[in-house]
RNA sequence: GCGAUCGUAGCUCAGUUGGUUAGAGCGCUGGUUUGUGGUACCAGAGGUCGGGGGUUCAAGACCCCUCGAUCGCCCCA
């Protein structure tokens, strides 16, 4: 009654940025990553799992210690044992971990596909959770530009198939070999330092933490300085330009359309030659829809062998966001038994046609009319009904949702004889033919 | 960490310059049809107006605090 309101247990909230997804969310969820793992197969990428917690040093190490992403960014605690963990903010790292730890170098170079739960701690906007999800494939000891195009060409074919490359654009740059990239960070900050009264604040700010992300800031003052600014072409050693030819060849004849932006980096150390983006303007300030690199210098950075790398990653989330309109599975047929003893004999037929493919399902209570609003808005094709009735003549009325069209139909029949064959015309008994299908035909025809 | 906007039924929302008993659509339950869906009609259930404090004869509305959400900034591995 009324006193038990008070009484009520206070039910716990959801963590902040976290998603509870049921209908449409988790239909669009479900597409990505079903077309992801269909696609990768026709790479031949490995599917692989790794741990959703590492120590906090594997994430650490790859990021640079220093940076504030580390500090502020991740999801760290201390288990019982004091040891400090981090819930994966990223694919990468972990993955290059288990290369160095459980000798996957013997299987080099190796193409290996993965997909699940991330945790950044930030605060969520559109497109951007604190628990969310990603694909991610990767290329692990190969150093040939190769590796770069497949990969690049797997994406392209995924966001195809995913239908949204309409209004996606695949935008690449070059970060060059080490010495291509030491020389152009040299040459940005020279030109960001004697330009330094025209930079907004957060861009001077970046000048000393990390400059080459002034490169895509966002605020409109600093756009005249940027757009002066030297790219990196004239700092490419021979190699790198080589290497970065080769990939856009690659991509040509491959016929994988991309621009190029050479204003697109990564912060991180680590990375080297190929970047690249597939941005939209339908996701606001998250523009990025799946986004890579290549990464020469992590596995070594994580204390294993010089090993070259590529991969990419996307947000499922975001691609489920982008995806037009999403179709929930309809069912073939819904069974609607009325008392108990039809009831089994509906559990038996329903067992027998979903051992042989069609989608069936049975509610588990409601009248026949509740039952029939179920069966339709399940967008069922078919409604079997069996009652006392029914029992009693051995038969089921097999109606057509689309149609409205039934007929009674030996119990038999059900499972052993498609419904398209059962659809509008009654069919007599298999004992009273002679054992063509024709025979089976009764012309009993008229509906209820 | 910072800024803006917003919290009213399960969902989407309305609610006048503060004024009696807080409304609609959808959904849910039942009925017209005791065994037939999609359409229609009728009825019913369902609300701590996010929470706390204040102003007032009177607060869903105004003020303060707080919690939460959304969008953006910072960051973006």
């Amino acid at each position: 009654m009324a006193q038990d309101k008070t009484k009520r247990p206070e039910t716990p909230r959801p963590i902040r940025g976290t998603q509870d997804m049921l209908g449409d969310s988790a239909d669009r969820f479900a597409h990505v990553v079903d077309t992801f793992e269909r696609v990768r197969k026709l790479y031949g990428f490995r599917r692989i799992e790794v741990p959703v917690f590492e120590a906090t040093a594997v994430f650490a190490r790859s990021l640079g210690e220093s940076t504030d992403v580390v500090a502020k960014e991740m999801y760290s605690f201390e288990d019982r044992g004091g040891d400090s963990l981090t819930l994966r903010p990223e694919f990468t790292a972990g993955i290059a971990r288990a290369y160095i730890t459980e000798g996957w170098q013997q299987y080099a170079p190796l193409k290996v596909a993965t997909h699940g739960p991330l945790f950044r701690y930030e605060r969520p906007q559109k497109g951007r959770y604190r628990q969310f999800h990603q694909i991610d494939a990767e290329i692990i000891g190969a150093a040939e530009p190769l590796a770069d195009v497949e990969l690049l060409c797997f994406a392209d074919q995924l966001l195809k198939e995913l239908g949204i490359n309409d209004g996606v654009t695949l935008t690449l740059n070059t970060l060059g070999d080490a010495q291509s990239r030491d020389a152009w960070r040299a040459a940005l900050v020279a030109h960001f330092e004697g330009h330094r009264d025209a930079l907004s604040e957060d861009s001077v700010d970046r000048l000393a933490r990390n400059p080459l992300r002034i490169l895509d800031s966002k605020d409109p003052r600093d756009k005249a300085v940027v757009d002066a600014a030297p790219g990196i072409d004239a700092y490419l050693s021979d190699e790198a330009a080589a290497f970065f030819d080769k990939v856009t060849s690659g991509l040509d004849a491959a016929g994988v359309a991309w621009e190029r932006n050479a204003r697109l980096v990564r912060g991180l150390d680590y990375y080297r030659h190929t970047a690249f983006e597939f941005v939209t303007d339908r996701l606001g300030a998250q523009g990025t829809v799946l986004g890579g690199g290549r990464y020469d210098g992590l596995i070594e950075n994580m204390g294993g062998p010089v090993t070259p790398a590529v991969g990419w990653a996307a947000g499922i989330e975001r691609l489920g966001m982008l995806l037009d309109h999403i179709q929930s599975d309809a069912l073939d047929v819904a069974f609607i038994p009325m008392g108990e003893a039809a009831e089994k004999v509906a559990v038996r037929i329903l067992s027998e046609l979903r051992r042989s493919g069609l989608v069936c399902e049975m509610g588990y209570r409601g009248n026949i009319k509740k039952r029939m609003q179920r069966a339709n808005d399940a967008r069922a094709k078919f409604a079997v009904i069996i009652g006392d009735d029914e029992l009693a003549e051995d038969v089921a009325i097999v109606r057509n949702l689309q149609t409205g069209v039934q007929t009674k139909q030996p119990i038999e029949h059900l499972g052993q004889i498609p419904f398209s064959l059962l659809d509008g015309m009654s069919l007599g008994r298999a004992v009273d033919a002679t054992g063509s299908i024709v025979d089976l035909l009764t012309g009993d025809q008229a509906p209820q």
